[in-house]
DNA sequence: ATTAGCACTCATAGCAAGCGAGTGCTAATA
DNA sequence: TATTAGCACTCGCTTGCTATGAGTGCTAAT
């Protein structure tokens, strides 16, 4: 049995483009003006009150005059082009993966972010002082706080970050401090082993002759400069040069995981929206592991707008009965991190999407800000 | 009613010292040696059954002989003394917090820790590398993971650490990047700020000056003289000494509050101990709050030895219906930080006490074989 | 002092009935 | 022809009832 019964399309984004999380407005030649309506009215008292919606409450709550009736057989339609389940027979629907994924590509996200939120981000950012740990740390609560969800945000990737400044440190006779300072304020430590004898003072003179060259060069950039040269002149020993080469790749080298904040795993357990404790346990078991999610944030680190991903369409397990949102910061079109929200299918993307965007852009004013005072 | 039925009173450790959370090999004089070893049994049951234990179940249970009507009469008793309560009317006995605290009092705690759960542990520790932060993140991993309760390790306090370094860095013109080594290989640092152009050399004398001066002292002793000889000598200006003691004065402050890492929030879960989903919500909101956690622990922070906080004994309201077992690790006598866990009060004490002692003394023989590198 | 016996308590599981929200189909209606 | 009213049916959830069994407290016998 097929149903064909569109009789108005709206006949625009036509191109079936694979979705990739980006919002755009859209609407689906299959689906008539009504039938609309009626799935964008489920979707939101589903979303209100996570409960499954039956034609007779809709009927009172949508504003088109439809009879219980009605409803059903559009109801019947949208269940059959899969928009619609029920998790069980004599039961109210609730939206599809695929619904969601509808209603969130035809929101228009007017940036109306009420301001008292607005407010409140703006103040974290600036109460922060100069530390970018601490912004992140601070924005990554509040955004949990407001969410209500579980919040990640990962530090600046280093690979990408300028350098600012590199020092090294004597520690004792065989632990070096390293310090790498970015553009964006990123300070990063580590302490590095080397066997030979060095002085401070030539430590020194490694780290200027460092500075020197690699001045506003990415990390990545320089690693694979140091690694070059490396391999260009193997013969050279002993020189200022050969151990600021040696030097420089210990220190360039990224054994230290990017940093990952996370808050909100318990504003999760009491919110009623997952209903089944399982799903619950899944997140958290995928959160215990945050290799896992830094490589899941990892993965939609192309882009720097905003990043939506629903149920089925999160390559994770532990995540498909999950939405996330996610949005990139950094430095002008060089995105440094990510920050997103995991929460239920039906978490209210209307007033989650603008505040992870506005967070976003919160941090990279934060970040831009820092690398102006030169 | 009054029971005093005690015949053979193991006369030892008659005072009654204030419970503050140490062993102590111990024997209350009102309970005789056939009520205690009943008590002990009802203890031992429900701690590896965590189901109420009825007179019946416990008298096949029992090594000695003993009818279930003369372990009802004991029941009877032990209730009154207050070792004993019950869900409701016509169920089994329960141990309360005051039990515990018998029981754990009475533990000989051999360190019977075996082999395996050593090896575990070592291993960590031996492949953290020389970065004191690793240490800790993989500790209390592991630390959780054994347990399967929540675990808290604090990271050493830094005003108690041995200063070994300090370096200032010039970021730009307005911020200095403050780099403090400690003794026990711990690495911090803060961004402060400064108007004043001061240049990198400069910056280095500085440094120099207030590592001679303050070599092999507390941060908080050298925080101290700093405040003291601020008062002194109010008068004196740009010279060296009055700009190295203003910068270590910023220096030295201590806002950044020092870090707890914690782990095993989901073991907690799943944990089948914990009968109320309440008391995990508190805790869970306990944990929430980080400094809330770190205000408790460092309020241990006396002794270097285990330390036992059962139920009630505990200050914090969210932690009430839970143990805690702390121990501190250090170098030498200088207490730097804790390591705990936080279960339910039915936990097995017997098995986690010795873990939990080992992990401390794991990070102690790391942080000393690390400082001894000079 | 200990134990057997017995009446009593109370949480829990299981079952049946009733409720109500919801569906699908059919026939009537605009 | 699209919409709607009506009706039988489904099925999860609540409520109330009973039976069960583990456990207690008391008393009397050992």
């Amino acid at each position: 049995m097929e149903n064909e019964q569109s009789s108005r399309k709206v006949d625009e984004g036509g191109d079936s483009m694979k979705n990739t999380g980006q919002i755009s407005q859209q609407s689906l030649p299959e689906i008539d003006d009504r039938t609309q309506k009626v799935l964008m009215g489920i979707i939101d008292s589903y979303i209100h009150n996570t409960e499954p919606v039956g034609s007779r409450t809709l009927s009172k709550t949508l504003d088109v005059e439809l009879s219980p009736a009605t409803i059903r057989n559009i109801m019947v339609d949208l269940s059959d082009m899969g928009y619609l389940k029920q998790t069980h027979t004599s039961a109210g629907r609730i939206p599809t993966d695929k619904a969601y994924r509808f209603y969130v590509d035809s929101l228009v996200v007017a940036n109306n972010l009420p301001k008292s939120i607005q407010m409140k981000l703006n103040e974290v950012s600036s109460l922060s002082g100069p530390q970018v740990e601490q912004l992140l740390v601070n924005t990554t609560r509040v955004l949990a706080n407001l969410t209500e969800f579980i919040c990640v945000v990962s530090a600046p990737k280093a690979e990408a970050s300028l350098l600012q400044r590199i020092e090294f440190i004597k520690v004792n006779s065989r632990e070096i401090l390293v310090i790498l300072i970015t553009k964006s304020g990123l300070v990063r430590n580590k302490i590095i082993e080397s066997t030979e004898g060095l002085s401070q003072g030539f430590l020194n003179s490694v780290a200027q002759f460092l500075n020197e060259q690699f001045q506003n060069s990415s990390l990545l950039e320089i690693r694979n400069k140091i690694l070059e040269s490396m391999l260009e002149d193997k013969e050279r020993y002993d020189t200022l040069l050969a151990q600021a080469v040696r030097l420089g790749k210990k220190a360039f080298e990224l054994d230290t995981p990017p940093e990952l904040y996370m808050e909100g795993q318990i504003g999760l357990l009491m919110n009623t929206k997952f209903k089944k404790q399982e799903t619950i346990k899944f997140l958290l078991e995928a959160f215990e592991e945050k290799n896992t999610i830094m490589e899941i944030v990892d993965n939609t680190l192309a882009a720097d707008r905003i990043q939506i991903f629903i149920g089925v369409e999160n390559k994770y397990q532990g995540l498909q009965e999950c939405s996330m949102i996610t949005a990139g910061y950094g430095l002008k079109n060089n995105v440094l991190g990510m920050v997103g929200v995991v929460g239920p299918t039906c978490m209210d993307y209307q007033r989650i999407i603008p505040v992870v965007d506005y967070t976003a852009k919160i941090i990279s004013a934060s970040l831009s800000e820092h690398a102006q005072i030169e």
